[in-house]
RNA sequence: GGGUUGGUGGUCUAGCCCGGUUAUGACACCUCCUUCACACGGAGGAAGCCGGCGGUUCGAAUCCGCCCCAACCCA
């Protein structure tokens, strides 16, 4: 067979890239023959080993940009490292454990959690769950992330239950938890528990409502004790009064003191008097306190319990009463006398009106406050007295503080905000919630002695409600009567835990202690994580992770912003700018999306930019067509010639740089460095400027040179693309050049320097002149491939000559020694101010002014000017050069150049 | 109120940490080129008081201070 043959035999790629039947081709391919499967076994070396620690998704519904974006921008990660040596450990889980997915069944099915029994409720629950998971698994494979699907795991199922559980009795043996009778953060409307990073506060309308207090005849601390001793109180009014702003006088019956500031003058002579609360008519005392805000409202406030934080300090600085108005639904109690049975609201209402006809309301105005609400449903919260389990966490800040320092941080800047929101931290972490849908706590109470008796380990996982503990005595007083606990777990103390449900952890009884299944994962190499939540799950994992293994969970953090609209803005239901990734990607092929994905600066927020999908999708037409073009030229396989040509062997060479500026982006996350240096070199370098070289040179005939130069080149672009948009570089490597054994391009080597070594500097000047050339025909408005009859050159293209001549159509090309004889006129001087800065300060300006007024001469080889005489080394000349032989001199870059057309 | 980040041609963006030719690139715009992988391509062109005001310096987009604007986080 003849070559030219052979190469016509050897085409393997045709027609137009078709993306919509490629895709789904290579996503079912990937899934069915586990590509992505993590083959490591727990012996191999953990350097060896990436793992990451994807947090799992809420269970809340479609996917959405974000969804795209952030497991995009994992699958990046992902696949670089596994092609570049690793073993990739990359799994995924459901987070259907917890309110949400508990809201989410309720709303699907038209049920109310409290029609159910736990049990039955938790079905209902999983079957609502299994369907979106299944439906939210097709979306990924879809997104082609290279996850491993044999190991996913669903934060309610048995395994994670027994994790769960065990973790909470580790921390409960090393004495980090306890259950106390405390306010707490209270949803009425969930009726739960929550923890304060579950709270966020939202701008709402209120009114202030001015109330007047009428002082009586009796000091503060008889106020304070007849409060406590439920004692009515013979006490008349002074004649005196002071008004109170408050946003709700629904806590009137709760009021049990007034504070005012210790620098008040105005109202300081109040301090240890008491005052009647109109209305409900219990005395308080008046103590000082600098807590209190000069500036907000009249200066004198009312401490209910519990209408804020600072009520609760004062409750518990001032050792005050207790008086609960509010129970767990937001109804009024009976201590709200008339009131009792309203909802906050109504009682509000009727509060205010009985106010104004009683003569005590002052003033109402409207105005707009901060209030705290539930981020789940936007109910204002409230305190609430109740017992829960919290984890203490406030005595160990520093140590989470040095956790976050000996993490690595993408970007680095997010750290601050880490170590801000620690510093900030006032409560201890509430674990306990009244909810059904959550894995329980495995805890009895001795019905007698109150003792806590938790469940043996290697029974778990338990739920107390339907089993018994295992033991029979309550081991502190012998009773024999216990009480289940009936609370779950919050849902983050189990999305806490991925690191170590990854690894495998687990109680080994034999060894009396914990172990790790598979120790290589852990800790883990990579946490993502958006940047909306690093305060409450990536915390809360740094917490649980560091407080069962004395060590950090993650080597380094990637932080990603929001996927904003193309307007930088937000999207949101209310806004109507959501942008839906089914839309996206029934116009877009992935890759294309994945090429807009690229386009991030890590830890920014980042539009949707149609933009750049458009141009992903260019890309992708781009490399296919570049890939049909080798295939026409190389033959099936290609051998490495003893001698490069220069031209070949300077494009191996610069290849070889890129690669290793690629490498080291990814390395450090810098996604949209990789792809734009990608893009520039595989679309200018190689299409524009060496495939257009390549494609003269192999016109004629073989040239194993080129032919190995091209091929080699372009399969190695192929799989430097590859982590970015997978299925294109599969489908082109794939048909072009896996072998029997090689199964897909993603587990190919991510190329790095492959040692060739060229002259780039000449090679780059030859470009300039084929770029000065190509410009020349331009202006003439000539076509590129028109004939040129006599090229000169001056300057360093050595090697390259051959190059020069077949792309631009050169029939007689001419090196030459010395310059063209021209005529130069000076056209301006720089100065190299780097040297000449530091050496002459201030006269550089005069310098400036004299070569600007044309005040300077050259003499020998300095400069005369200002006085002074300046090396050679410290200013450039720059000569504007005319030629008045044959031809048209062009000026390219270093050389110089005569065409005669 | 506290914190974080950003403000560079019409739009988006690189450069800033570590001060020094003519501030990078993309999109859009204009002109030209059918060329046998791609016209969804190529070659050119025009377009910027680097948010404002000061300071340090021979020299500032870059360092420092203040201010303005925007976004986000936390109160």
């Amino acid at each position: 067979m003849t070559p030219e043959a052979e190469r016509e035999t050897a085409q393997r790629l045709d027609g137009e890239y078709d993306p919509e039947t490629v895709e789904p081709k290579w996503q079912d391919h990937w899934v069915e023959e586990r590509t992505y499967a993590y083959d490591g076994n727990p012996d191999v070396d953990p350097d060896d080993v990436f793992s990451i620690d994807t947090p799992p998704p809420t269970v809340s519904g479609n996917l959405h940009m974000g969804h795209l974006y952030q497991h995009t921008l994992q699958d990046f990660v992902a696949r670089f490292r596994r092609m570049n040596g690793d073993h990739c450990f990359f799994p995924f889980g459901y987070d259907d454990n917890g309110i949400a997915s508990e809201r989410l069944t309720e709303d699907e099915l038209g049920i109310r959690h409290q029609d159910y029994s736990r049990r039955e409720f938790q079905e209902k629950t999983r079957e609502v769950c299994r369907l979106y998971e299944d439906a939210f698994t097709e979306n990924i494979q879809e997104l082609a992330i290279s996850i491993d699907w044999d190991r996913t795991y669903k934060t309610i199922e048995p395994r994670v239950q027994r994790i769960s559980q065990l973790s909470f009795i580790d921390l409960h043996d090393k004495g980090r938890e306890y259950r106390r009778r405390a306010p707490a953060i209270w949803c009425p409307d969930c009726e739960t528990a929550i923890s304060q990073v579950e709270m966020e506060g939202d701008e709402q309308g209120s009114h202030y409502n001015d109330i007047a207090f009428d002082v009586v005849d009796v000091d503060a601390d008889r106020a304070d004790s007849a409060l406590k001793a439920d004692e009515p109180i013979d006490a008349e009014p002074t004649g005196e009064q002071f008004t109170i702003s408050t946003t709700r006088p629904e806590l009137l019956p709760a009021c049990v003191a007034v504070f005012v500031h210790p620098e008040d003058e105005e109202h300081g002579h109040l301090v240890g008097k008491a005052a009647r609360i109109p209305v409900f008519g219990q005395v308080v005392p008046i103590y000082e306190d600098d807590r209190v805000d000069l500036e907000e409202g009249t200066g004198v406030v009312m401490c209910c319990t519990f209408g804020d934080q600072t009520d609760i300090e004062w409750y518990q600085a001032h050792d005050l009463d207790l008086r609960i108005a509010i129970d767990e639904s937001g109804t009024m109690t009976d201590l709200a006398d008339d009131y009792r049975g309203l909802s906050t609201d109504e009682a509000q209402a009727a509060i205010v009106e009985d106010l104004e006809d009683a003569g005590y309301l002052l003033g109402r105005e409207p105005i707009s406050h901060t209030v705290n609400v539930h981020e789940r449903c936007d109910t204002p919260i409230e305190f609430r007295v109740s017992e829960q389990w919290y984890v203490e966490i406030l005595d160990h800040k520093d140590r989470y503080l040095e956790a976050g320092r000996e993490m690595d941080w993408y970007p680095e800047k997010m750290q601050t905000r880490y170590e801000h929101w620690i510093e900030g931290l006032e409560w201890d972490w509430c674990i306990s919630r009244q909810r059904d849908s959550g894995i329980p706590f495995p805890v009895w109470y001795c019905g007698d002695c109150g003792e806590v008796v938790t469940a043996e380990r290697d029974r778990l996982p338990v739920d107390p409600i339907e089993d018994d503990p295992h033991v029979d005595v309550c081991p502190e007083c012998g009773g024999t009567e216990f009480e289940p606990e009936e609370d779950v777990f919050d849902t983050w103390a189990t999305s806490s835990l991925t690191p170590l449900i990854n690894a495998g952890w687990d109680w080994n009884d034999e060894a009396g202690g914990f172990e790790f299944e598979h120790s290589e994962l852990y800790q883990a190499d990579l946490r993502p994580q958006g940047h909306d939540i690093i305060s409450f799950w990536l915390f809360h994992t740094v917490v649980k992770c560091y407080e069962h293994t004395g060590e950090v969970p993650f080597d380094s953090v990637m932080i990603n912003g929001m996927v904003l609209d193309e307007n930088r803005e937000a999207m949101s239901k209310s806004k109507g700018n959501i942008v839906a990734p089914e839309e996206v990607l029934a116009e877009f092929p992935v890759d294309a999306a994945r090429y807009w994905a690229a386009g991030t600066s890590i830890g920014d927020d980042f539009p949707f930019k149609e933009n750049d999908l458009v141009m992903g999708e260019k890309l992708l037409r781009k490399i296919w067509n570049a890939s049909k073009l080798v295939d026409q030229l190389t033959p099936a396989s290609v051998e490495e010639p003893d001698e490069l040509a220069p031209v070949d062997r300077w494009l191996l060479a610069t290849l070889d740089d890129v690669s290793e500026r690629v490498t080291g982006m990814l390395d450090d996350y810098e996604f949209s460095k990789a792809r734009d240096e990608l893009r520039a070199f595989f679309w200018h370098t190689f299409c524009d400027d060496y495939l257009e070289i390549a494609k003269q040179r192999l016109r004629g005939g073989a040239d194993p040179s080129t032919e190995f130069a091209l091929a080699t080149a372009h399969e190695r672009i192929l799989r430097l693309w590859a982590p970015l948009v997978p299925h294109v570089t599969e489908e082109v490597w794939q048909t072009m050049y896996a072998g029997p054994g090689d199964e897909s391009i993603h587990l190919a080597d991510y190329p790095g320097p492959a040692g060739y070594e060229a002259d780039l500097a000449a090679g780059e000047t030859a470009l300039s002149v084929i770029s000065a050339l190509r410009k020349y025909k331009s202006d003439r408005q000539l076509p590129l491939n028109a004939d040129l009859d006599r090229v000169r050159v001056h300057g360093d293209v050595e090697g390259f000559e051959d190059a020069i001549r077949e792309v631009m159509h050169v029939r007689d090309l001419e090196l030459l020694d010395e310059a063209p004889v021209v005529t130069t006129e000076i056209a301006s001087i720089d100065l190299d101010y780097e040297t000449l800065g530091p050496r002459y300060g201030g006269t550089v300006q005069e310098f400036d002014e004299a070569i600007a007024a044309g005040d300077f001469e050259l003499t020998g080889d300095g400069l005369e000017l200002a006085g002074e005489t300046l090396d050679p080394d410290t200013f450039e000349v720059d000569r504007e050069r005319t030629f008045d032989g044959e031809g048209d001199m062009l000026e390219a870059g270093d050389a110089v150049v005569i065409v005669e057309a």
